[in-house]
DNA sequence: GTGAAAGCGCTAACAA
DNA sequence: TTGTTAGCGCTTTCAC
């Protein structure tokens, strides 16, 4: 019923040559005479013949397949990044198997394990939100695994790593608010344990150090990256002792939460609170008012650090010569700050 | 430098035993002393020894992995039906490696052939919306392989698929409508070589003609899944002659899209312009006001397609047995219709 | 209960 | 330029 899937053995023994001539003939790259090399591929054409990439893979002791670790599917930055990451790894020859963690640390490690186990040929890695700390990362290093970390880090991670820079987004997102006459500026923060949420709150307390105001308690929350988070988190504020006149925060979704709390509330945005987002989702030009904030080059993420990853694999850059990529953000004003 | 991956010989010889002794002490499935055993699982779990998959493939001729062919990683439908598919494969140890096709049916084509060249056991496909026939599929299935359709299909794909009931969601989505006391209600409908987009439109017509309705070419234009071209359809029927009163769109981006164009004219939504959607994607809850639509349970459409192809790859059901699922929509009113 | 040996499909010395 | 041969790491007869 089904159709044979052809070997080089096969093509060999149809063609009355041996299958080493024909592995040469079709990667091309062999003398191999002219007319053979024809005659194997004209036959491997009409057969449809295709070879076993993993035969080959556990030959030459790779897969050509890259690992990557996202927090969720449903979080459109990595939507996005996947984008680029397909782009260059595709281009390259490398397929990616891609696993979610759904945020759990426990997820993230036995991600790892399972790609490391499906002899991935590197690791492309965005940290959950619960990791506390990069003791597996460090241990993949030690085992000689190719990885490379972007978007989501933790202190303690010594490796190669594609990063915004984070804290300059934030400042001078704060510093517009600023700039555009608000006091009482409140932050919702992501999780302490990822750099990123340490980063973008330590531009916001800077920012509003340098324009000689204090930041205060009653006006910062934290939360994680979901919707949810972000409107508990305003709410709490709201609820505070300090009114705010505009809030920061540490990503676009939480953003649209603060939105609905706002907005429920029975405040109304800008014209009582401005509302700034982190990373410019594509739903940002959407939600009323559309979102203003900090633009991420997310596709550009994905491509550098896939880049890097495979200068790793294919030992172009020494696996021990670190190198940390930071790229710029851009501030985007819509209509949710005045 | 590279810490050593250690293969089952090594195990083998670090205990004096046969590497077949060992390989089947892994898997425990075969008589193996007791003793035996737990000497070779704990040495195993003190080397964090990892049995390599693709060597077990190679001698078993499959790969453990899944092939996914989606349009976009961006549509939120897909990040959700991801999900599904993952939890379902890596419940039975299986990998996905996921294509995006960006749309283009040349992308689509050479996906699959970039997937069967990887040796995956099977494919789960939702085609682009340039994909003008099945052509392509149907050369798959003589080839054997395993293939499950799920949400995007062309009416000539004669192979098991996963889909919603479309047309009696759109038919009853656009008679509540009716029932509203809507009397001009536009449709802005899907590209027509994929049978979602037919099927909603026919639901759409059937609606009108039950209701002693007739349909009008100024209220419908054509579309395809993305923000902009929701915008540019509502335009065009917001300048024909008729003025419609409410609108039908083939799914939530495009509802979006027509929102934008909606507001942009000065119009009010639902008070002008009622506004219906299709999937129920977790934007819908967020722009204003919030979107009308038709719910589609699309993490279970991942789960169910994958569970069916896995049927087919474990051979319990034969390839031959083509099986087709339809699952139920629910009509979720909020904000945007009146 | 365990070992020896063959072989999955491919690549790469080494010979010819 | 081509063929022979060994072997990647694993599973699975077939003996013992």
């Amino acid at each position: 019923m089904t159709k044979k899937t052809y070997t080089i053995v096969d093509l060999a023994n149809l063609l009355g040559i041996s299958k080493s001539t024909v592995s040469r003939a079709l990667r091309d790259q062999y003398d191999v005479n002219p007319t053979t090399r024809e005659k194997v591929l004209a036959l491997a054409r009409s057969l449809d013949f295709q070879s076993n990439h993993f035969a080959a893979g556990l030959r030459g002791n790779q897969s050509f397949i890259i690992g990557v670790i996202i927090p969720s599917f449903s979080i459109p930055f990595y939507s996005i990044a996947l984008e680029g990451i397909q782009q260059v790894a595709s281009q390259y020859g490398y397929n990616l198997i891609v696993c979610q963690t759904g945020e759990s640390f426990t997820n993230e490690e036995s991600a790892i394990r399972h790609l490391t186990r499906s002899r991935v040929d590197g690791l492309l890695i965005s940290l959950s939100k619960d990791t506390p700390n990069a003791q597996h990362l460090l241990k993949l290093k030690q085992r000689g695994v190719p990885v490379v970390l972007f978007n989501r880090v933790v202190r303690d991670a010594d490796l190669p790593r594609v990063l915004i820079d984070d804290y300059t987004g934030a400042r001078d997102a704060v510093s517009y608010l600023v700039g555009r006459g608000h006091r009482d500026i409140a932050h919702i923060s992501g999780p302490c344990t990822l750099m990123l949420g340490n980063e973008r709150e330590q531009g916001y307390l800077d920012a509003l150090r340098e324009a000689g105001m204090e930041s205060c308690r009653p006006l910062m929350a934290r939360s994680d990256f979901s919707i949810e988070s972000g409107k508990k988190a305003m709410l709490s504020i709201l609820n505070g002792s300090i009114k705010p006149d505009a809030v920061f925060c540490v990503c676009d979704a939480v953003a649209f939460g603060a939105m609905e709390a706002i907005k429920g509330k029975g405040l109304r945005i800008p014209d009582d609170i401005s509302v700034m987002g982190f990373t410019d989702e594509p739903f940002a030009t959407l939600v009323t008012p559309s979102l203003s904030t900090v633009c991420q080059p997310i596709k550009q993420i994905g491509e550098m650090a896939t880049s890097i990853l495979l200068e790793y694999i294919r030992d172009i850059r020494g696996i021990h010569n670190r190198k940390e990529e930071i790229l710029e953000t851009r501030l985007i004003i819509r209509d949710s700050t005045r």
